[in-house]
DNA sequence: TCAGTATGCAACCATTTAGTTGCATTGCTC
DNA sequence: GAGCAATGCAACTAAATGGTTGCATACTGA
């Protein structure tokens, strides 16, 4: 799991992910293209999301295509994110109960 | 958005999200016991959390405490990880078809 | 008012990360 | 088989990151 936020954290990598959206099986040239920087770069960035195993690569010839995997994405929406957003609520009233307390003291306070 | 992803890079920071989901509203010196490192390491953790705005600090004379804020949370997951998960079956369907063209070529293959 | 507690700020260090350049390898095509 | 095209691998650099130490500030409570 913490390969895939890693595997998220940078926005070139989401770039990819994003193009392999848009069309799969991409190639390592195809997917450098939309990058702009060199395609050693863009290789490494790859690599991290096959470790993440969020793309799966597939060599065909000397070309090699990639190929999106979003189970991953699934696991961590459900094991992760997914109890969050459900605490939105009461997280909110947490905080109303917070500023209570603050104005309780005394508003226009340190700070 | 890119700073949420950001924020969720690091395990603890999440740890950090995890302690404050079992207990909303805590200090930070609350929080750092958790975290074996110095307070400061921790303070920035928290410093990134805020900007990502999923965590709202609130001083409460010389306490520091910090809130819980899912709702960027529910963001990334609305605008970017469901349309991936809705792929997952047309994606599992594209790498068979791609399998399938490798072995056309020739099972055994190089790689 | 004074001691102690909770926090902030800044400088510094080590590691990781993102990116580059250069060269090697492999496979297609003519 | 010669040349081109697609990729891999390794060394290097610069910047971001995660962490530390030291000191300053501000609130609390006896």
């Amino acid at each position: 799991m913490d390969a895939v936020f890693k595997a998220l954290a940078d926005p070139s990598r989401r770039k990819l992910l994003d193009q392999l959206y848009r069309q799969n099986g991409q190639t390592l040239g195809q997917l450098c293209q939309c990058l702009d920087m060199t395609r050693q770069a863009a290789t490494k960035h790859l690599a991290l999301l096959v470790v993440a195993n969020l793309v799966v690569p597939l060599w065909r010839g000397r070309d090699k295509h990639h190929y999106l995997n979003p189970a991953p994405l699934k696991q961590i929406s459900k094991q992760w994110i997914n109890k969050y957003e459900q605490r939105i609520l009461p997280a909110l009233r947490d905080l109303q109960r917070g500023l209570d307390e603050v104005d309780q003291r005394g508003p226009e306070g340190p700070h």
